[in-house]
DNA sequence: AGAGTTCATGACACTCCGTCAACTTTCGGG
DNA sequence: CCCGAAAGTTGACGGAGTGTCATGAACTCT
């Protein structure tokens, strides 16, 4: 009566394996959101899953590598998201433009390490150089050097580009979970007249 | 024969508590770079002092509060020179360029909390709201919302125009500490002509 | 079914933390 | 200058969390 369609495939010991891992991982979620990731124990996760405190230690090293499976999680959603996006855009405005649009909506919508990172100050650290995170940021680098191949964008240090365009993505994402009164699509169009043309291109406030 | 030129007019008490809390800052800088912040412990700390134990409370609740005051220690050191950099502006473009200037500049130069930071990538946490640190965005929101009402700018919100200079100069500012090959000139002309003019006004690389 | 492998268990030894009662140093009024 | 009060220092101690490991249970394969 699993739900898991592949578990015929795998004998019972690679099953359960699999299950404890994210039994561990889901409580981990649950009881970062709850106590904070700073006040949580090791403990308090495995005491949240019906495994025996050394099982923990099977699966991760420390309570930072479930953080950073969470975070993997996370980027394993969003990467489709903004991967359809790219294919769907025929310009370098429509690039850019959705991918912000994109990332905001994701940030703001889905529950995920976001939402509970930010209501938990200690927890900054939003970028972790996890697979899924890395890949991410890979694939955006081929865009964009593609874009600088093509010549629609000028032949600058991709590193500097890369660097701008996450810095102002993941800042102004902080804004739009710490903040109510930031609407989604302004934040994207805000973002997108930056990078199009610089200051005298952003658009009026709404008053 | 102290150095303390403040010493006489205070009393011997207050005297060995400022010298006291000092000197803890000092071993934490020291043993931080040492071992990095996660692996470093209060006693670390401590023991790199002539203190005893119990000490370290009278004056930080906890490591992380250490840390904060070395971050203070920073923030005071860069905020003069942006305030003297802005002071010295003419134009928004000139406000612009002299503050990534500068700000680049320390990140580099000034062996501060930042190359400790970046040597150890736990130490991922470069912002924290530390006064000094509050105080010098402050002072950057002021100015902007001057160039706003001047019309030098166009009437965008503030908030998101705040967080896409702050996103984008810490984001450089990583790439700058974590390697040699990006020259601050370089970085600071990237950053000034993204604001000023979008991708299309990026300098070309060199070759 | 039996030998072998893999994993779960929870008690244990260890590290670090923050506190506190006892002690030392400084202050200030007489 | 002296002495009682105030402020600060000390390190030992109780408590919490960590990661390990010997033991035993569960699964696999033949």
């Amino acid at each position: 009566m699993s739900l898991d369609l592949d578990a015929k495939a795998r004998g019972k010991r690679e099953e359960t394996k699999a299950s404890n891992r994210q039994a561990i991982i889901d409580a981990a979620r649950q009881v970062f959101a709850e106590l904070g990731y700073g006040a949580t124990t090791v403990r308090d996760i495995i005491r949240a899953t019906d495994l025996a405190s050394g099982t923990f230690y099977n699966y991760f090293k420390s309570k930072e590598e479930v953080f950073q499976a969470l975070q993997d999680e996370t980027a394993l959603r969003v990467r489709p998201r903004l991967r359809a996006e790219r294919i769907r855009a025929r310009t370098f405005e429509e690039f850019i433009a959705g991918s912000f649009r994109t990332f905001f909506d994701f940030v703001k919508n889905d529950h995920s390490t976001f939402a509970t990172m930010r209501r938990n100050p200690e927890m900054q650290r939003v970028r972790i150089d996890t697979p899924e995170v890395v890949a991410g940021f890979d694939e955006l680098r081929v865009d964009l050097e593609r874009a600088i191949e093509s010549g629609v964008v000028p032949d600058a240090d991709p590193d500097l580009l890369m660097a701008s365009i996450v810095g102002v993505a993941f800042e102004i994402a902080n804004h739009l979970v710490a903040r109510d009164d930031i609407d989604v699509d302004d934040a994207a169009k805000f973002a997108t007249a930056l990078f199009l043309g610089g200051v005298q291109a952003l658009p009026k406030r709404k008053r």
